[in-house]
DNA sequence: GCTAATAGAGAGGTTACCTCACTATGTGGT
DNA sequence: ACCACATAGTGAGGTAACCTCTCTATTAGC
């Protein structure tokens, strides 16, 4: 039946397009959440978990705009800027890092520079836990992608960037 | 912050891969909430919609194995038939149903061959409906996919065909 | 005719979001 | 110094799109 799919000239149906992104994407979710189950974290959690990560330890300071409130080099970030990167509404970053922090795997500190605002940093086991995940993940999706030559899976890479970039930013 | 993304090479990390899809999937899946918002249709229903159009009258015998129970030529498919077309559960496709049913466009009929099935089937209002937001959505979701070239448009299709065709059926 | 499988639906749960209203705080204008 | 206004985060509550588990009506196999 996917082989129908394959098969009609789908360029010419943009719809049909789309149908294939539901499909392929809702597969590979579908792993995502088996392969995270035993950690007892959701595909969700984990977006969220690694973002922290790379916020707070990674880069500091390459990212201009991330903390350019505070004088501090990158140190945690805010729920808001959390918010902009996962592309969700502040009220679900909230409601993320609650689920982690109840977990004990991030942390909320106060932004000495404001404070209405906290600072997420990855805990010890936040950061373990990531790292154990991580390498578990990429074999998995490995395994997901490994059906695509290894060109392919470039090009996949290249075009959704392209269409996930800033391309349709809608005010409507 | 997109940029980033498009940045790394995401191919040599499977997991950026993925959470491209995901970025790319979702800004998609906005539009479509959007552009059906006005016609009271989620996405789902009209998925569903339109697999039960596909079913009743398009192909009259042209898919083997669809309705192989009974003698008819595919009159109408089963709330299991399109739980399978959809890959959601049976119980899934009945609750689509009932809400496509209750706004009065698809009904259900009993099966002459087997008084526990029923035959999904447009109504009237159905037909014109999808037929309408059919033209909108192939416009809109070409918005969507405008950014790309036309030929990245047919590798996206391509490379999804092969990731959401057969290559996975996990048994774990 | 009895048992097992199957089609569908009722009950209730989950994930991943959302908006709207509110509090505590910061910022700029006069 | 004071007031209007913006901003960071959260409580309350809602929605879409799924899921499983259980139950009834039926049909099919022995």
């Amino acid at each position: 039946m996917g082989r129908l799919f394959s098969m009609m000239n789908a360029s010419a149906d943009p719809a049909a397009l789309g149908e294939l992104m539901h499909t392929a994407f809702r597969g590979l979710r579908k792993r995502w959440m088996q392969q995270l189950a035993p950690y007892e974290l959701t595909p969700h959690q984990f977006r969220a978990l690694s973002a922290v990560a790379r916020a707070a330890s990674g880069v500091n300071g390459k990212e201009p705009g991330v903390n350019a409130k505070g004088p501090d080099g990158g140190q945690g970030l805010r729920l808001k800027e959390l918010a902009e990167r996962l592309h969700i509404a502040p009220r679900s970053a909230t409601e993320v890092i609650d689920q982690l922090e109840g977990k004990g795997l991030v942390e909320r500190r106060p932004d000495p520079t404001d404070r209405r605002a906290s600072l997420l940093a990855l805990t010890g086991a936040g950061e373990r836990l990531r790292e154990t995940v991580l390498a578990d993940r990429r074999r998995e999706a490995d395994e997901f992608f490994s059906v695509l030559e290894p060109g392919d899976r470039a090009e996949l890479a290249r075009i959704l960037g392209e269409l996930a970039g800033d391309g349709h930013k809608q005010g409507s």
